[in-house]
RNA sequence: GCGCUUGUAGCUCAACCGGAUAGAGCACCAGCCUUCUAAGCUGGGGGUCGCAGGUUCGAGUCCUGCCAAGCGCGCCA
């Protein structure tokens, strides 16, 4: 519709050139957007206070000589000069109408397009270390990737979900050690637990897990575990030396087989948790990409040669630089530490190469807003790779604060006094928990009350969009009960008698559904279809409060019938897509 | 100190990437259930869009400078 009225102006502004009212050479951009006020008919032009000062003209004059110049079309019934110099058109309330056809027919299909056809699309998410379930900061980021795959995904793309899991590097070796002292608490063993040690109770579980299986068989005197280990923090010491010579204790009294047990039993419990977490809360990957392996095949040592073959890198101090500081970034950085080691920028350097060779046209990371800071080095990675950093798109998602009321809860993964994803969708539902998630432009940061969102009688807004869809299923269910019978056919023929204002307003949300759907997707903002989805509940409350749709007239009735089966239709796309069910009765 | 993000109604947030009189929800006040679910609807009060300049037909939106908050500035991940 949209482009059927840029088309009448361009043919407009075609005519005054040919007639000489316009210069040859003005080219504007033809902008029609939708009115806010509907006095303002559906949509409005501005091209009149565009084109003014080009051609030395005064806007609504020119909007005057260009409305003279608009063809015929019996879509439009009216147009207008209005304000400044806005040109606006008023739409023929039966072409809007199509829109029910349109919907019935279309189903689960309508609003979809194919804006994105033909484009392969990587959005990697959560990618959260596999240290620990998941908590609550992590399902924001949970659900706003998986919405924004979707969307992309309902716009035509080749959508490619995936989990980059960190199982290499020191944190790992935290885990492993944290499981294996527990374990020796479970074998009787009486030892301190280091400060900086992982202290959730997921970590006693798996020890009690090997602890059923092995017996004593890692069991090592407490005396050889602790010997001339440094001081940890609370005794006056560093922590950081402590763990890391615990670490290495562990190593050598195990040897790297049994040591690996710890590793691996660690990884593969706490990956299983987190995949089942996601999955139950709607959100599934076709790829869970393990850094470890990137290590593994020679990956990132072949990433460092290109960076070297191009002269990005240099030795310092015993270590190996990328000059990042060259292509934008703040200041170099370590790929290659003084021991030998890589650092986990190098390994991420390998991870976005294997991106680029994977011939994605766009990637989309969605990290933390803390970890901001890291995408000039990215970026400057991937220049150096030879690729094009604009297909590399870093959404950040800020922290959600969780409160109690007005107590703020403190998070930790290492102290174990955090509120898991899984606590929150038990309390809380999926449903609500996705819609408070993605509720807000992800730049944004939230509050999340949890005392506000665990109350079941609370102002959330999820139940007000679901209950309009629920009173759909709910009049159609009275329908039968009266004995009546749905004529889809004699409904779509008097689509005409539908004359009242609520019905008009109805019908325009609906109208507006695709493109908002497009828009929302390429602007990576779910929140616009949140936004939508209520003011489309509210056309329906209101118009539910203001006529009964039950009439003995049957002709207008399966009208009304087939305007709010459009509706639900709607509600039953965007819920859908956001991951929100949607219940026949409330 | 430098960088990123944010600042809009009492509170929580929108505003279609420059458009017309800045909108919702919550809270507050006043109404609407013998008729399809009142988890709903109708009406009302409430704003110097952080501050000051600038760009132009037109600025909450773009530019500059300040103010405030959060985050980041490791051979951590």
């Amino acid at each position: 519709m949209k482009k059927k009225i840029e088309e009448l102006i361009l043919q407009a502004v075609e005519k005054l050139k040919t007639d000489g009212a316009l210069e040859q050479e003005i080219n504007p951009p033809i902008t029609i957007e939708r009115t806010r006020d509907p006095l303002h008919g559906n949509f409005a032009a501005n091209i009149a206070l565009v084109l003014a000062k080009p051609a030395k003209s005064n806007p609504r004059q020119l909007a005057e000589k260009i409305i003279a110049s608009l063809p015929q079309h019996d879509m439009v019934t009216k147009v207008e000069l209005a304000g400044p110099g806005f040109i606006n058109f008023f739409i023929d309330t039966k072409s809007q109408f199509e829109i029910i056809r349109q919907i019935h027919d279309s189903g689960s299909k309508f609003g979809l397009s194919q804006v994105g056809a033909g484009k392969k699309v990587q959005v990697e998410f959560v990618s959260a270390n596999p240290t620990g379930p998941l908590h609550v900061g992590h399902g924001r980021g949970a659900a706003y990737g998986s919405v924004v795959a979707d969307l992309l995904n309902a716009v035509g793309f080749d959508v490619h979900r995936e989990y980059y899991v960190n199982d290499a590097g020191r944190q790992m070796d935290i885990l492993a050690t944290s499981i294996w002292l527990r374990y020796l608490e479970e074998c009787d063993e009486v030892l301190p637990f280091p400060s900086n040690g992982y202290r959730g109770n997921y970590v006693r579980e798996i020890a009690w897990d090997i602890h059923k299986n092995a017996n004593n068989e890692y069991r090592r005197p407490v005396e050889l575990v602790l010997e001339n280990i440094p001081l940890d923090e609370p005794q006056g010491g560093d922590k950081e030396l402590h763990i890391d010579a615990l670490i290495a204790r562990a190593k050598t009294l195990l040897g790297t087989s049994l040591y690996q047990d710890f590793f691996q039993i660690g990884l593969n419990k706490i990956l299983d948790d987190i995949k089942a977490d996601l999955h139950e809360f709607g959100v599934d990957y076709q790829q869970w990409f393990s850094e470890r392996q990137l290590m593994d095949d020679g990956s990132v040592e072949k990433a460092l040669e290109r960076l070297r073959a191009g002269g990005h890198l240099y030795e310092q101090d015993g270590a190996t630089w990328f000059a990042s500081s060259q292509l934008g970034d703040e200041k170099d950085r370590v790929v290659v530490r003084e021991n030998g080691q890589y650092t986990y920028f190098a390994s991420d350097i390998a991870y976005h190469m294997n991106k680029l060779d994977r011939g994605f046209d766009q990637m989309i990371d969605i990290w933390g807003a803390d970890h901001h800071g890291y995408i000039p080095r990215v970026r400057a990675a991937m220049q150096a790779l030879g690729a094009n950093p604009a297909k590399l798109n870093v959404l950040l998602v800020q922290f959600a604060t969780l409160y109690r009321g007005e107590e703020k809860v403190q998070m930790s993964t290492r102290s174990g006094e955090f509120v898991t994803l899984r606590q929150l969708r038990n309390e809380v539902g999926k449903d609500a928990a996705r819609f408070f998630y993605v509720m807000r432009r992800s730049e944004q940061h939230i509050d999340f009350d949890l005392k506000l969102a665990t109350s079941k009688t609370n102002e959330n807004p999820v139940f007000y969009v679901q209950y309009a869809y629920a009173r759909v299923c709910s009049v159609f269910r009275q329908l039968d009960e009266k004995g009546w019978e749905r004529n889809l056919l004699l409904g779509m023929e008097n689509l005409e008698l539908l004359v009242e204002e609520h019905e008009a307003s109805l019908v325009s949300a609906l109208v507006r559904y695709p493109e908002l759907l497009e828009r929302a997707a390429l602007q990576y903002e779910p929140h616009q279809l949140i936004h939508y989805l209520r003011e489309l509940a509210h056309e329906f409350h209101t118009y539910y409060n203001a006529h009964q749709f039950l009439v003995e007239d049957a002709a207008l009735r399966d009208a009304r019938l087939n305007l709010i089966g459009a509706a639900k239709q709607v509600l039953a796309n965007g819920l859908g897509l956001l991951g929100i069910s949607t219940p026949e009765s409330m």
